[in-house]
RNA sequence: GGGCGGUUAGCUCAGUUGGUUAGAGCGCCACGUUGACAUCGUGGAGGUCAGAGGUUCGACCCCUCUAUCGCCCA
């Protein structure tokens, strides 16, 4: 109504991209063009020796052959066209040219829209069939000639070929072209086809009485809050595709009625003596001439021109609701780019028009779901198995989620992997798990309330592990908020992923066991504080992508908390105050830089450094799995760390408590395996025989490598990279060289042992890379 | 014809201000039923980052060209 009373939505005939399937009208967007084998007609028109041609320069020429790719139109011909400056054609401009099957006359003319490298640069003009020449025929004046009905079939304009469907008549015209000897030949040319989108059927333009809306005066504003970044379309490398729509000069106005059953009907009453009446509420009279004699226009509203009004007409537009106020205009529109001339586009225009500011601050463009064979998936091409409903039913919908949002990035397509879907329903699977191993230590506890609140703890009364996991989610609670403010779901979502499994679940609960299963009442609670700590800060990092399994989890969590404590525990208050009542709502966790513990994680990287040395031993050398094995650390300055975490290194490596020795200085037991890992020397005497020669050929691999490093690094600090780097790097190359170097040494010790030979000086150590190179 | 995107491990994909030896999941190999979890655990193999130049102390990342696949608009 309002766009109609501004003069933004008219109503008239025009050619338009008609289905005759639907039988209805379509906008150009709802076409699809897509190139197809196909031929080109070469057809000769006659010349009619007529008026235009002065009788002393009598022109032999007798005819102009046209080339179409539709001889069926013939029967629509109006005009022949030629381009202005086209030498060849010069003198038959202004003639009269006999039309094919039909003999109407029709006059040549020039128009600058005919490309004269396009067949014989003669070009029948049909108005009424093709949208180029009814533009030729605009310019000229030319008559349109429909000849076909609203299911593509010829009608009576057609003569002889009345009622024939327009393939049908295209055979029989070219037949009649034949038998009179007007066609000349026949070439093989790629044609490029328009499709309904909805049926695939190829559209026929077709000249009918439509509305339609004034694009220009809409897509300006609309441009222009692009421009100016009022609003931001993320990836913006799409601004381009949005603003190519609409700024072209080119931009043609928006047929909006629809010839179908479904859509808003179109409020327009017109009476019988053709005024129309256009209102809000449904008239009993005409307003132009007061007939009662008024009925509906029978056609409906382009479905996308309703949903252009989605973002403020559901929020209680046109009234000024407060809804409307407080949430338009809106901050995040997330949808497909395939829709952004459809959808994305229409209510920027209608936004802007209608409230005067645009629906949105940020466009985020995702990227389409494709098939592994890399078609669209979609409600119109289904396949076994990938089908949303299917896989949420297989492997749940958290799991769908979590593989959407960790497997693309903004704007790229992503084929959907069933076997990723799998990996992420393993993955809510280990959280449901990690769950019930915190819930049940909690049951058995029989702890205090006041005893589990984190901020309580002292710091100094924290374990290792417990710096460590609290440092490691702290850093995971900054990715996690980084990346979703710049858009990056799948980084963030990973980092919970990795913070989850390969940190929380791998290292801090299999060491938290100890501390469970020991005697020490306060070290319980203070690791059972912990792990309900991080265990729900992680909950609400990945709430947002899988959020049906942490919800589930954390609410077994809390009640596990209010039931074991207090009848009307208000919360364990691991965070602040009382629990929320639910995760959907409770705060997103903010990164405390408190927990940042550099030092605690450089020495548990330490002890896993240590521990992952005797598992991959064990394993190379073919230890039994389930055997307890002695070692001795001749640790150095490690010494303490490692001691103080000797019930870590000897549960996780597997070793027999009674036989670790952890020393400053141990010497190699001479039947011994010798590692150098987390800053110290592992000796692993293994029982029974150990192959010097294996055992060399490890220890000269191990030392190939960190030379290599060594030398590596050498080279880049000798070179400008020194000066010119970031002092970070530079320091931390410096740093790694030093590691290097002592392991080099260490290694070249045990070597020598094996060997029955005095180490080699540090220097020397490192030059034998040299030497090696030079044999 | 114009524009945009992709090309990284067997497969599906990450890798945003250029900074060690490029990562993940799945698959593969070996071992494993220790009370959260076999939808699991431990260890391992696997990549000249499409190709060629260039910029730089340093390039998967920036520039140029080429090849190839795909999408959008005409």
């Amino acid at each position: 109504m309002r766009l109609y009373e501004k003069g933004l939505i008219y109503r008239g005939p025009r050619l338009v991209n008609w289905c005759p399937h639907d039988e209805s009208a379509i906008s150009d967007l709802e076409v699809e063009h897509s190139e197809k084998p196909g031929k080109l007609y070469f057809i000769k028109y006659l010349l009619a020796s007529d008026s235009a041609q002065s009788g002393k320069r009598k022109s032999k020429i007798k005819f102009v052959t046209v080339a179409t790719t539709r001889p069926e139109t013939i029967l629509g011909d109006t005009a022949v066209a030629v381009h202005p400056r086209d030498k060849r054609y010069k003198k038959l401009i202004g003639r009269t040219a006999i039309l094919p099957v039909l003999g109407r006359k029709i006059p040549i003319i020039a128009d600058n829209a005919v490309d004269p490298e396009f067949g014989t640069g003669a070009v029948k003009v049909t108005p009424a069939h093709d949208p180029t020449d009814f533009e030729i025929g605009a310019r000229h004046k030319l008559p349109q000639i429909n000849v076909m009905n609203s299911n593509a079939t010829i009608n009576a304009n057609g003569g002889a070929y009345n009622g024939m469907d327009r393939y049908v008549a295209r055979e029989k015209i070219v037949e009649q072209l034949t038998r009179e000897g007007l066609l000349d030949h026949i070439q093989e040319h790629t044609i490029s086809l328009g499709r309904c989108q909805r049926c695939e059927t190829v559209v026929e333009p077709l000249i009918s009485t439509q509305w339609f809306v004034k694009i220009k005066p809409l897509a300006r504003p609309a441009i222009r809050a692009v421009k100016t970044g009022q609003t931001k379309i993320i990836p913006a490398r799409f601004n381009k595709i949005y603003y190519q729509w609409m700024d072209a000069a080119r931009i043609r106005d928006w047929c909006i009625s629809r010839q179908l059953w479904w859509g808003h009907r179109i409020p327009v009453w017109y009476c019988e003596n053709g005024h129309e009446t256009c209102a809000r509420t449904d008239p009993t009279e005409c307003a132009t001439c007061d007939s009662t004699n008024i009925r509906q226009d029978e056609d409906v509203l382009d479905t996308w021109f309703s949903s252009g009004l989605w973002p403020f007409s559901t929020l209680g537009w046109p009234q000024a609701t407060r809804d409307l106020k407080t949430f338009y205009p809106t901050t995040v529109l997330e949808t497909g780019y395939d829709i952004i001339f459809f959808w994305v586009a229409r209510m920027m225009m209608l936004g802007i028009e209608f409230t005067g500011k645009p629906p949105f601050e940020f466009v985020y463009l995702h990227g389409m779901m494709r098939h592994l064979d890399g078609s669209k998936i979609s409600k119109s091409n289904p396949q076994d198995g990938d089908n949303p409903l299917d896989v949420i039913a297989a492997y749940s919908a958290d799991a769908l989620r979590y593989t959407i949002v960790t497997s693309s990035t903004p704007g790229n397509d992503t084929k959907l992997d069933l076997q990723k879907v799998e990996g992420a329903r393993n993955f809510a699977n280990k959280i449901w798990n990690m769950g019930r191993f915190i819930i049940s230590n909690l049951q058995t506890a029989n702890l205090k309330a006041d005893n589990l609140n984190l901020e309580k703890l002292r710091r100094a009364t924290l374990s290792l592990p417990d710096r460590w996991v609290l440092s490691r989610l702290h850093r995971a609670i900054a990715t996690v908020n980084q990346s979703f403010t710049g858009w990056q779901f799948g980084e963030g979502t990973r980092a919970v992923y990795e913070f989850l499994w390969d940190e929380f679940a791998d290292w801090y609960i299999e060491a938290a066991k100890i501390a469970l299963n020991g005697d020490d009442a306060r070290a319980k609670e203070r690791t059972l504080s912990v792990l309900v700590y991080a265990f729900d800060q992680a909950l609400r990092l990945l709430h947002p992508v899988m959020p049906f399994v942490t919800e589930e989890v954390w609410q077994h969590l809390k009640r596990a908390l209010e039931n074991d404590f207090t009848g009307d525990f208000a919360g364990p208050a691991p965070t602040r105050g009382a629990w929320p009542e639910a995760l959907i709502v409770a705060p997103f966790p903010k990164a405390n830089p408190k927990w940042n513990d550099a030092r605690a994680e450089k020495e548990f990287d330490a002890l896993r450094d240590a521990i992952r040395a005797i598992r991959n031993a064990r394993t190379e050398f073919k230890v039994e799995a389930g055997l307890r094995i002695p070692a001795i650390f001749s640790a150095g300055s490690a010494r303490q760390l490692f001691t103080s975490h000797r019930d870590i290194i000897a549960m996780l490596a597997h070793l027999d408590t009674h036989a670790l020795t952890i020393e400053k200085t141990a010497a190699k037991p001479t039947r011994a395996l010798a590692l150098v890992a987390g800053g110290a020397e592992i000796f692993l005497p293994f029982a029974g025989m150990l192959d010097v020669e294996k055992e060399q050929a490890r220890l000269n691999r191990e030392m190939e490598k960190t030379r290599a490093d060594v030398a590596r690094q050498e080279t880049l600090l000798a070179s400008e990279f020194s000066k010119r780097a970031p002092k970070e790097v530079v320091e931390k190359t410096k740093e790694q060289l030093a590691a290097n170097t002592d392991r080099l040494g260490k290694l070249d010790a045990l070597l020598a042992s094996l060997e029955g030979r005095a180490p080699k000086k540090k220097s020397s150590v490192k030059n034998a890379k040299k030497k090696t190179k030079r044999k």
